[in-house]
DNA sequence: TAGAAAAGTTGAGACTGTCTCGATATCTTT
DNA sequence: AAAGATATCGAGACAGTCTCAACTTTTCTA
């Protein structure tokens, strides 16, 4: 589905690409080893090119963020729409969800790109959050369909649950994100709904 | 209940305090403007201190940060206090975490801190977490005893709820965040023990 | 395939911010 | 009022972000 080799916007030179490759690649072991906190100018270096190289090709830390996790996106998007052939639409989606969680843990202290990236149309990420939503809606929507959660949950919803409760699994302990998103998959639940 | 001064440690020498406090206003007011991003050198500069003696009072923007959120805490822990004489329990529980995060948001950005600090001795919001921690427990047991949240829910959940929903209100919108809360009180709830 | 045009790279440098430390100034105490 | 304890000062060592004009490499085209 996808090759693998990050995708530069257009043809690019020769030896463009080859920097643009390194550096990516820098980037991802330093995310790895560190989270969304290192330095730009580091990867330059580590990469083997001026600092100015790093900008050209990434105008922001942001950029480059968003660079890593085009792919990701996508195929989270990709499992979503396969776990809609499951038995259960509610596990369906809670299935997915965890998956999710799973995901932005990984990445970790990126949560807030991702949140962000779903309404700011001039991200790069913004296509990819719009898949990944729109897998979500039709989990959401199936499991609606058949009455497992309550007419009212919306994949935006769903969508901030999964960040929220990945976001306080980095803070405190991964099982208590664990938790969090339990309780809240829970909440979606029609059987939860609390007249008051 | 609090005397609205902050509260430095120790005895000090009269111009210590008088920059102590300084410093403090200053950065109330560019975390209330900017979050917690703000430049701790500007803070100095606008204190019209030099900045060695900002870090002889703050050695870190944490220091810094804790400082300014102490008091605030307290006052968080006192409501929960209070809630506990609501006629519902659930209903005690719900609001005091409303209040929570309406408390959270305002200092936004510093939902992070605030969960760490729980967990991290050294911290000096640490007992004003505990405190927290302490409030959110009693309304919780007293729920739980009257048959209306699960019996697996803790503080540490609603803790975690409560930051969680406010860090996704901060990224998204505050409606998000509510949201958010809502679900996840009401997979608190009894009722939403979807046994599978 | 040479030469021109396009595309990309370079690294110095202008800033800003974090943090340290010895010299200096200011309180407090006796 | 002098000594001793406390603070403040601000220069300076570093590191990071970002820009830009000069320069180099690749690609295109005749």
């Amino acid at each position: 589905m996808d090759t693998g080799t990050p995708t530069p916007r257009r043809r690019m030179r020769a030896d463009a690409r080859r920097n643009y490759e390194r550096l990516l690649a820098e980037a991802a072991a330093a995310f790895a080893e560190h989270g969304a906190d290192f330095s730009l100018e580091g990867i330059a270096r580590r990469a083997g090119v001026a600092n100015g190289t790093f900008y050209g090709h990434f105008a922001t830390r942001r950029t480059l963020l968003e660079a890593l996790l085009g792919d990701r996106m996508r195929t989270l998007a990709a499992t979503g729409t396969e776990l809609l052939a499951a038995r259960s639409p509610f596990e369906g989606l809670a299935t997915w969800a965890r998956a999710a969680m799973v995901h932005t843990t990984i990445y970790r202290g990126l949560g807030a790109a991702l949140m962000q990236a779903v309404e700011d149309e001039t991200s790069e990420l913004h296509t990819a959050c719009k898949a990944v939503l729109a897998a979500g809606e039709e989990l959401v929507a199936r499991a609606r369909t058949a009455g497992e959660v309550r007419p009212d949950v919306t994949a935006p919803d769903l969508y901030a649950l999964v960040n929220a409760a990945a976001w306080a699994g980095e803070q405190s302990s991964p099982p208590q994100g664990e938790r969090l998103l339990a309780f809240g998959l829970d909440g979606f639940r029609t059987s939860a709904t609390g007249r008051e």
